[in-house]
DNA sequence: GACAATTGAATTGTATACAATTTCAGCTCA
DNA sequence: TGAGCTGAAATTGTATACAATTCAATTGTC
């Protein structure tokens, strides 16, 4: 089994921290699933140091717990910090989404549009867990075309940790993040209708938490080299 | 010169940080200053590794600058970021205000109104730094009766980020966060009134940006060693 | 069989050695 | 003078050795 193009000779701490976000954010590993040094390290040809280093910076984003002596986790979300983190995001998105429309540009539209499509694929193919990490991206983006690049981050972050927060409480795979939302957000970020835009974000999180289930858990197990590589 | 009684005989990153934390957030060391691993960990009696990783979490929060095999600087936010920020918490802490005002406690209030004295004591003991660093204390602990641990921490690093700014581009040093603003939203606070801690702190906020000078901006130099070691 | 104690293997925490890179003082030359 | 060069010193990046801790399997006891 052979390593990936996007991975360079010698990877720096951040390279293997995004390798090890894809991972996790497409869900090819599940939330509480051990992340051992050595194990990461022998995956990307470095020393424990630097793996070290991608952990803690995957930790201090949330998709990460490290329990000192103990080791890092892929972060597993109680129902609580899943409330938490979509009332945050219902506090930051739907004024964001309006920002976007104001300052919307004909690149920034078909960035969100492509984005759409390679989810639409994404779900076609049946890869599930890449589906949401594409629907996660585009929250991303529009937070991007806000050119506020402190809330942008704030959002991506929280973002992040819904992919978790999905993986682990969602309602009904099939039905994602329904693209008929993001088709008509985009429409309307695309008309420069701010008004609409922050309304239908508005509307477009608060679904989103009715479809998940705060009650039970699925699990997901396998093997790390495998989830690592396969994306 | 001794090392502070806070400080364990073998720190660990998480204490190292929290020290360097307080010694940024009181403007003991300023915007722009050199971190030297070895330095850093002369004063605290530890390896390079420890100072690494405290510097690496502080780079999450915004207070440090890595750059790669350049070092360690004390964050030095520009214009732009400071309106950010200011925007950022714009958009958080009101609304949070509020409901930290709809689940206040005795407790709760009694730990805002020992902040305002403390502050105060700052302010007439000249200690300005000191004072910037527990004014922004009183915010983060009305985030934390807000009893949302995660909006909580972006607000935490958003205060923290603020000090900077305020470190930099603060009109008038003698007039802080005047503590009448703190005084008004703690009586909102501890009568529950909501409407109201919510429209205050959306005033307060916007207050402080108006104190802010986005042209200009000020130095402060010295010895590290002395700033860490002297709060 | 269930449970506690024991002990060796696996894993993480830290310092440190060495390599790679940057910094800077002293030098040269226009 | 000042711009560019040079090499030594300072500093950071990485792997690794060793210590400390946790984990897991085995044994022994009830």
């Amino acid at each position: 089994m052979t390593l990936q193009s996007d991975l360079s000779a010698n990877p720096t701490s951040e390279e293997v921290a995004a390798s090890l976000r894809r991972a996790i954010l497409a869900h090819r590993v599940g939330p509480g699933s051990k992340l051992v040094e050595d194990e990461v390290g022998d995956v990307f040809g470095v020393g424990r140091t630097i793996v070290r280093t991608a952990l803690q910076s995957l930790s201090h984003e949330g998709l990460v717990t490290i329990i000192r002596n103990r080791g890092a986790f892929v972060a597993d979300p109680g129902i609580r910090e899943a409330r938490e983190v979509f009332e945050a995001r219902a506090l930051l998105e739907p004024r964001t989404s309006r920002s976007a429309a104001q300052r919307v540009t004909a690149a920034g539209i078909e960035g969100l549009r492509a984005h759409i499509a390679a989810e639409h694929r994404a779900l076609e193919s049946g890869d599930l867990g890449q589906a949401v990490y594409l629907s996660g991206l585009f929250h991303t983006a529009i937070a991007d075309m806000a050119d506020q690049s402190t809330i942008a981050g704030m959002i991506s972050t929280l973002v992040s940790r819904s992919s978790l927060v999905v993986a682990l409480y969602w309602r009904r795979p099939q039905a994602l993040c329904e693209s008929h939302a993001h088709h008509a957000l985009t429409d309307a970020i695309a008309a420069g209708d701010g008004d609409k835009a922050e309304d239908l974000m508005k509307g477009h999180l608060l679904d989103l938490l009715a479809n998940l289930d705060l009650r039970e858990r699925s699990v997901i197990g396998g093997s790390l080299r495998d989830a690592i590589l396969a994306g």
